[in-house]
DNA sequence: GTGAAAGCGCTAACAG
DNA sequence: CTGTTAGCGCTTTCAC
């Protein structure tokens, strides 16, 4: 039993037919005896037959049914949920999923992008990084005449399906509201890298300062990632500067948390001395220590609808329709951290 | 350009060589001439050309560089923390992910299976569900001949390797805690569907009760599910129930956090009525509303353990060593939401 | 109903 | 150094 691989080669020669009778039969095309299709059947059972889809795509340049996904990361923020979507919207269909992360690193995007493509998906779906090599990148899977659909991020200049949330509108608001609190010193907790996101929020938090009549200072952005201990590290830094921000708007949720747990371990009075507010509203929020007002980010909507766009333009590759963009809305949920009207008790 | 993806075949006409030059000038392999091979290389670069692996899979039996994860979800807890770790390690390798969900269904877990044995993984991570189909799907991996880790989670019938963690002393140990705190009915919020896991961390509760002098009842074990949401409903259907349990144990966080948020709602103090404690110890549960006790589960000692004793499999196809069984120690980490003692300022 | 031949993209194993 | 042949597993012709 240690041989390889059962083939419809050895089902055939157990059968004693041909290669052609026994693939029709396992594929249940008609033209092949009842009986024998049976015994087919039987045999490839016994033998642990498993078609190779590999080979029957090649012999039909038909499709792999496999899609790839490429993300930044697993560890935080929507990205699980929206992937959980993903899946749930396509393996119904048949597809199957293979995952890339790229940490933000352009490098590694491009190798993810041709490692995709070398194994023949039939579909993308990509938040790519905002640089020169994701826009090569997407020349390639162009070219290649594979489906392409962005999520949550995408590329201005490549002609492609897209998937977004209002992040503007979003950050917009949540500015506002900080500015509608009376907070005039609001400072901006980014991501090192940049992206279509990264750039859309600081648009709507400068919008924002600029309606609001706010002299912005350059210093008040700061780059600094957007992972929680980030937060925790740039809170502390903020607070070692002489600036002291009446708010912070922070990029992501875990940076917020992570403020919180700095301010919180500092003495620092969260709102009453600095409101905070995140972005994506992610469950955890709701029950944090400091319960964290949060732009709500629409995690299923993006996997769906990224799902759906990709299914119909792999369902129908002469779809010649023009790109397609589905923008989600989001919502400011206002929580404990940002406001300052309401005493805590104790 | 809307026609089909460049070939080695296409390299060669444009080149005028054959198609064995152009694939050992591609290769890097000697016995091409370097002028010709700079040709070569410039040519494939202008017309966009991309290997494709699965012919060269196909044409030298040789591997997909894929490899196989089956994880119950990615919603909560500790998977997509696991998954980026496996992703990591082994995309340095040159190996891919082909992600399946199973969402604890048994008819799903034996089609993922199948699916990713019809791509031609070369070998599979997976965290499988106790049933009978699950075995059927264990067997169809080891008669392929495709090597299998186990992650999480095992089937004991199936000789493979495993990547576990010490859920029976976690169990015990937070139990104990709550036995040492004076608690006496102590409840166990549990999923649904019967796993390794789920099985093992009942034997740690039930083994410290019993060693405690605990008499157990048979309605101190609620089977309602592993979401936030069953968490909450759990809690309710239990303190509308007559039981009156003085502690929670909980099979994970979102279970625990859930609980937490109903008993908050309703009113009654936690941990000075009712004390909980989860599993997982993720990092949402710090700065919890209630910091959460919580047994602390190494995920990224799981991933990397997991992805490395695959390649270890997957690059000495040969390695007949009997399965390995790395079995990683938990760690209680006791908070806010399990300390009687301790009262509340306020 | 069934089988034989040719080919999908690529590479080993030989030849020149 | 380079080209030819054969074959990976399977399917689509096209015959019988």
């Amino acid at each position: 039993m240690d041989s390889n691989k059962t083939t419809i080669k050895d089902i055939a020669a157990a059968c004693g037919v041909s290669l052609m009778t026994v693939s029709r039969a396992l594929q249940g095309k008609p033209g092949v005896g009842l009986e024998k299709k049976r015994k087919i059947e039987k045999v490839a059972e016994t033998l642990g037959y498993v078609p190779h889809r590999m080979a029957y795509a090649l012999g039909q340049k038909s499709s792999s049914m496999t899609v790839g996904v490429v993300i930044p990361q697993l560890s935080n923020t929507i990205f699980p949920t929206i992937l959980q979507n993903i899946e749930s919207s396509l393996s119904p269909n048949g597809y199957r999923i293979l995952l890339c992360c790229t940490y933000d690193n352009p490098i590694k995007e491009f190798h993810e992008i041709s490692a995709l493509l070398e194994r023949q998906v039939d579909g993308i779906i990509w938040s790519p990084v905002l640089e020169e090599d994701s826009e090569k990148a997407a020349r390639l899977i162009l070219e290649q005449n594979c489906p392409l659909v962005f999520l949550d991020r995408m590329l201005p200049s490549i002609a492609a399906d897209a998937v977004l949330v209002d992040d503007f509108t979003g950050a917009y608001d949540a500015t506002r509201h900080l500015l509608d609190q009376g907070m005039r010193r609001i400072v901006h907790l980014a991501p090192r890298t940049e992206s279509y996101v990264a750039r859309e929020r600081r648009r709507g938090y400068l919008a924002a300062l600029a309606d609001g009549g706010v002299e912005f200072h350059d210093e008040w952005i700061l780059k600094i990632g957007s992972e929680l201990q980030h937060g925790r590290e740039g809170m502390n830094l903020l607070l070692n500067s002489g600036l002291s921000p009446d708010a912070i708007f922070c990029f992501n949720d875990p940076l917020a948390i992570g403020a919180c747990m700095t301010l919180t371990e500092r003495g620092i009075a969260v709102p009453e001395k600095i409101a905070v507010v995140g972005f994506s509203a992610t469950i955890e929020t709701e029950f944090a220590q400091i319960p964290l007002t949060s732009v709500f980010q629409d995690a299923i909507g993006l996997g769906r609808h990224a799902a759906e766009m990709l299914l119909s333009r792999m369902i129908n590759p002469e779809l010649k329709i023009s790109p397609r963009k589905k923008i989600l809305k989001t919502n400011l949920i206002v929580r404990q951290s940002s406001i300052k009207i309401q005493g805590r008790s104790c």
